[in-house]
DNA sequence: GATTACCGAGACTCCCAGTCTCGTCAAATG
DNA sequence: CATTTGACGAGACTGGGAGTCTCGGTAATC
């Protein structure tokens, strides 16, 4: 509450800092078997155990931190005025990151560590939500475009994107390729198109 | 290799079998934050925690064998003749099954297993297909009945609807309600219709 | 009755998350 | 410059859980 002194002592160390998040990858995304725990983490970043559970309160804690980092500044949400452009833009973006070396592993990683613990699972939540939120952001532009129908689920559309991408990566049975990030983005922009509009799957006359 | 008695000693309790997939899943799906550990599932079953191990290579196998049991005796899949009925009434079936209470837990709890041993990662992975084929069944049906456009992609569409269902189940932001589920299978159902059977959201004129 | 194999019970090892303590080092105060 | 404050690396320690091992007991086969 009072703060008499403003902040005497020793300042954070800002490369810490740096060293833990970038090792937390790197291990998350080794190739090899090396176990992603607080000793191996702390061992990479050339730190001490301790100077971890100072700045995070969890094992979770410090790879969400370090994941939403990297999804943050890699994905910028694009602009081009046109909803299926922008939409396969997005989800193209999405699934070259997801694909880059050592990524898919992060994300299981990361998800194993949501679904132990209670606050990483709080954590992984409001990633999620903020991954959403970008995703809406486009669809929200194309709306005041008028580009799609009023009765249309966004968040439902936005799930069947992350949705894809986290079974395949949770999962591992098929490739997050461009060839499907297209088709999906495809697929989302048709069932959001107004109805008057057409040009997707179900153009042509009403079934009989 | 060579078995010169057939098979002498004392024979497998199947009590004891039902008595651990029972327990595994009682666990998994209790609502107080009981752990899921092989002693707790060995004493819930009233059994010694070698009769686990003897017959299951991890605590994962338990929690897989126990789940696919389940989802395979719940969901029947439909056929109407109707792609869209069919689909409709898979996707309400599968998501009520998930909303059961304990379930999304129980599915949580494996998934997490899954992602931690490398070996129940790939009976995830084959329980996923079994479901993913369960689903394809009734697509296969549709294709047959000429319901389906050449060039769908019917893994994307699987792998929608399934993403939907595990990325709300993990993640936890919103529910798998009937409404969602409906919806979801009206727009794979859009997607995979031929291009001149109309019907769906792209119905009317082609884009200017 | 001897052999074989499953059973419940529980001690044991190994691994890992998270805590605690130590001696040290850097920033602010005076 | 001396003191205070707090971050730092290192590492011992606790607690819990996966998987192994052993034991005495019990059912099926020979």
């Amino acid at each position: 509450m009072n703060q008499r002194r403003s902040h005497t002592g020793r300042r954070r160390n800002e490369a810490a800092r740096r060293a833990i998040l970038d090792a937390a990858v790197a291990l998350l995304g080794a190739a090899d078997g090396t176990p992603v725990t607080i000793d191996t983490v702390a061992a990479a970043a050339g730190v001490g155990k301790q100077t971890i559970y100072r700045w995070w309160p969890s094992k979770g804690a410090v790879l969400l931190d370090a994941l939403a980092e990297r999804a943050a500044a890699e994905i910028v949400p694009p602009d081009t005025g046109d909803l299926a452009a922008d939409l396969a833009a997005f989800v193209r973006a999405t699934f070259e990151t997801a694909r880059r070396p050592g990524t898919l592993a992060a994300l299981r990683g990361t998800m194993a560590e949501a679904l132990r613990d209670a606050h990483a699972g709080e954590l992984m939540r409001a990633f999620a939500e903020r991954r959403r939120a970008a995703l809406r952001a486009v669809l929200d532009a194309a709306r005041a475009r008028g580009e799609i129908r009023a009765d249309a689920d966004l968040e439902l559309a936005a799930d069947q994107v992350f949705g894809v991408l986290w079974y395949r990566c949770l999962v591992g049975h098929a490739e997050l390729d461009a060839a499907s990030a297209d088709r999906l983005a495809a697929a989302v922009a048709a069932q959001l198109r107004p109805v008057s509009a057409g040009g997707g799957p179900g153009t042509g006359t009403v079934a009989p």
